[in-house]
DNA sequence: TTGATTGCAAACAATTTGCAATACT
DNA sequence: AGTATTGCAAATTGTTTGCAATCAA
């Protein structure tokens, strides 16, 4: 049986008001007493192991990891096909094109090292 | 002026072959001890926030994020930030777009279950 | 009433800082 | 020699746990 109480109420509240992006402990601290309601930061932990442990929520771990600079294939994205394993380098002039767009109207610049497109290539959608 | 010392060469040296994935602090502590050289963690932050302000290297911060289940996210590809793991889903229009010239142009059918494009977010990018 | 939730303090773990010793060029 | 790097201990910050009080159903 689980409770359904205001800490509770407000703490998802502003996750759900961010759920675009993540947001770390203090965050949701800052901003609770901000609404002149403290909660112990105790309180925010358990109720986000909860919410963890019921998939309702990522939790990101503190990590690190080299940026790729000097590869080749810095610069367009991939297309694996996951029957063959068939790797489809996607170096023509619409790769600008996604570029830009992806930029322009989403403020998000793409790091092609690490990014995969998955999907079946011509021989195996056949 | 930077100096090239052993214990920077085999952490550098971890985080070569790592590259394709993100470790913690205690990953590069145990893979250093395995190796009968053990380094103190203090270097190895030092060490890492180097890296970082040389933006050699990205570190990813303790957060959480709600998963997202309002969306139908298997027609559209998702933009991941490496950073701050915010998550933005391409559902716009251009999306066609991308499906259409994969499609006629390379044989190519994307499956977006599976992929993802990695890079930073708008606030992470500055 | 019954069991889940909460806050507090204390335990524990992760990260940062000051300083003297050491290693690099 | 001169300066960057390192280890150690202590300080600071982030996270977890035990227990008694409180609250939802």
């Amino acid at each position: 049986m689980t409770y359904r109480t205001n800490n509770r109420a407000r703490i998802m509240d502003f996750l759900e008001k961010n759920k675009d992006k993540a947001v770390s402990v203090v965050d949701i601290e800052k901003h609770l007493d901000s609404q002149d309601n403290h909660v112990n930061v105790t309180t925010i932990y358990r109720y986000l192991d909860k919410l963890e442990e019921a998939g309702e929520l990522i939790k990101v771990a503190s990590t690190y990891q080299l940026v790729d600079r000097d590869h080749r294939c810095d610069e367009h994205l991939h297309l694996k096909c996951k029957k063959c394993g068939k790797l489809i380098h996607l170096d023509c002039g619409f790769m600008d094109e996604i570029s830009s767009h992806v930029l322009q109207d989403h403020g998000f610049t793409i790091s092609c090292d690490d990014s995969i497109i998955s999907g079946l290539c011509k021989d195996c959608s056949l």
